[in-house]
DNA sequence: GTGAAAGCGCTAACAT
DNA sequence: ATGTTAGCGCTTTCAC
């Protein structure tokens, strides 16, 4: 900048200005040190400008994988994209080190804020920063050990969305196989499961299988679900990796046994048959918690409001088989 | 810091001496410094650190989507991470505007380099930045205009490889569709094909359809090859969006048609058939993508390198069809 | 409308 | 082994 302020003659304030777009410069000078900028190939230290402003205008994503396709985060990119705020992602691996690796150096760059799916058991390490003003949204899991502002999908309407269409259709023996009961999703959906199975008076043995995902558990979830005098027709999984695995599973069985799938995926629409999910509305978590944030920065102290998003299901042909 | 000082009784200098792990400071000066920051909660500012330090230890990667599964910024990811060094992704859509946006932005904020997959006709906008330290790899597509080491993978190599495959089963009649010739890869692989093409006698006319990856376009190419009296046995895509809208297009004829994809993706297995594909080595471009990228530091005046990652065949099925 | 000085939080280069 | 001084590149404050 000294540079530039040098070849065109002006002090070093003025180039400032004129970087900034400050109106109060003359146009013609305005014009020469443009130009000079463009001699020289300047381009302003975001650094240094943000050491010196306090503010960043940049918001952290801490999510799972940041190489997946991931639709929350491209709604958030975009919406954030309309505000002028720039989104930097992280991954956290669904490892809990790395999570809070990541969200330090987040706070370590002193970004406005940070959109989080968390991972981890305790987030109390969050609570000096957000004290310190940062602005905190959890999305997909709610945080645990700070209060922040959270959206979550509608996981208990979503399972009985995919539970009463299988019933609508007469199917009685409908099994479950879901993600790890230590994770707050798979929690969420294995409990409404279960209170759907209570509800229609089916017993529940050996009929909902939460576990962590993995070819072996699954196959044998499936196994289990498929035995005895009574096997279950219709099968409903907990998120995407559960539906594709227990499809894997299934193998030339796809087809024979219903099946709705919790989370939308790529490509879902390609399997044969179809494969029926309840989709979360990913567009709208992004947008909301975007939206979240920017509220929490404009009045910090608001009280901590946690927004549910709606699921939908979308009918492709796993989940119209018959009994 | 100012505030970690006080609160240990100590000199600024010497609380930064302990941040960064300096040893030489006294053990016992060190833990009380070290308790001070953590009573404080004092997070060093990393933007101050890298103004003053001149390194950032970050490499920017301007990737087509963030959000979209992307294997090579996985591998991308995971090597730098084993280096100590932090990855900033950023989308550029496939917007030329966008991309430009993305690498002004990572040079403002000084990275040390930046990893591109290229999609704009002219990079000559990143010639002052090399020429001031920047240190930039491009992949999958050459950077145009500027000189920049590059990863490329073995596109001529690759359809070969498909089709080589498919005329050892018998097909005499083997039709392509692949991406916009404007862009980089779809040229080289729609002119790779052309060559084998000729190579076997077979006339051209009709049988290779490159253009953008659109339903229509994609369902009126596959018309034009299954018309006539002696319709397309094969089919060879020239990657995985190409390949997907080929399998919709098909529909409930995906199966009767041998194909071949360029590109793996997710669930390529789970379909049926499984489709064969030519995947390429996505960690082998990432790793030397940031192999490239460390040698161009340590060195910034060697000649510029291009490394070709080869391709490999998986079969599993769509590709074992009979004529 | 423009310029000079001060300082954001940190580290490099010297003292001591 | 610890402290002092200077300054990274910029914006803010206040004077002209």
């Amino acid at each position: 900048m000294v540079d530039v302020a040098r070849e065109a003659g002006v002090a070093l304030r003025t180039v400032s200005r004129v970087v900034n777009g400050d109106a109060t410069v003359g146009d013609k000078l305005a014009e020469r040190i443009r130009q000079a900028i463009d001699r020289l190939g300047y381009q302003p230290d975001e650094r240094a400008r943000q050491l010196r402003s306090g503010r960043t205008g940049t918001i952290g994503a801490a999510v799972r994988h940041i190489a997946d396709a991931h639709p929350v985060l491209r709604a958030v990119d975009e919406t954030a994209r309309g505000l002028g705020l720039t989104v930097v992602a992280m991954s956290t691996e669904d490892d809990p080190v790395r999570e809070r690796e990541a969200v330090m150096s987040m706070c370590r760059r002193r970004m406005d804020g940070i959109i989080i799916e968390p991972i981890a058991d305790g987030h109390q390490y969050l609570q000096p920063e957000i004290d310190s003003g940062l602005a905190v949204v959890a999305f997909d899991r709610p945080a645990t050990g700070v209060s922040v502002d959270t959206v979550l999908s509608d996981n208990r309407g979503g399972i009985e969305l995919a539970f009463g269409h299988l019933a609508a259709q007469g199917h009685r023996r409908i099994g479950y196989i879901g993600d790890d009961e230590r994770i707050h999703t798979g929690q969420q959906r294995a409990a409404a499961f279960r209170d759907c199975l209570r509800r229609t008076g089916v017993a529940l043995d050996g009929m909902v299988h939460p576990g962590p995902i993995e070819p072996g558990r699954i196959g044998a979830a499936l196994d289990a679900l498929r035995a005895g005098p009574e096997p279950a027709t219709a099968i409903v999984t907990g998120n995407h990796m559960s539906t594709i695995e227990v499809i894997r599973a299934l193998g030339p069985d796809f087809g024979s046994t219903a099946l709705v799938g919790f989370d939308d995926f790529g490509l879902a629409d390609l399997l044969r048959p179809g494969v029926t999910v309840v989709a979360q509305g990913d567009r709208e978590i992004g947008r909301t918690a975007i939206e979240l944030f920017r509220e929490r920065l404009a009045e910090p102290a608001r009280p901590v409001r946690t927004v549910i998003v709606a699921t939908t299901l979308i009918t492709r042909g796993s989940g119209e088989i018959a009994p």
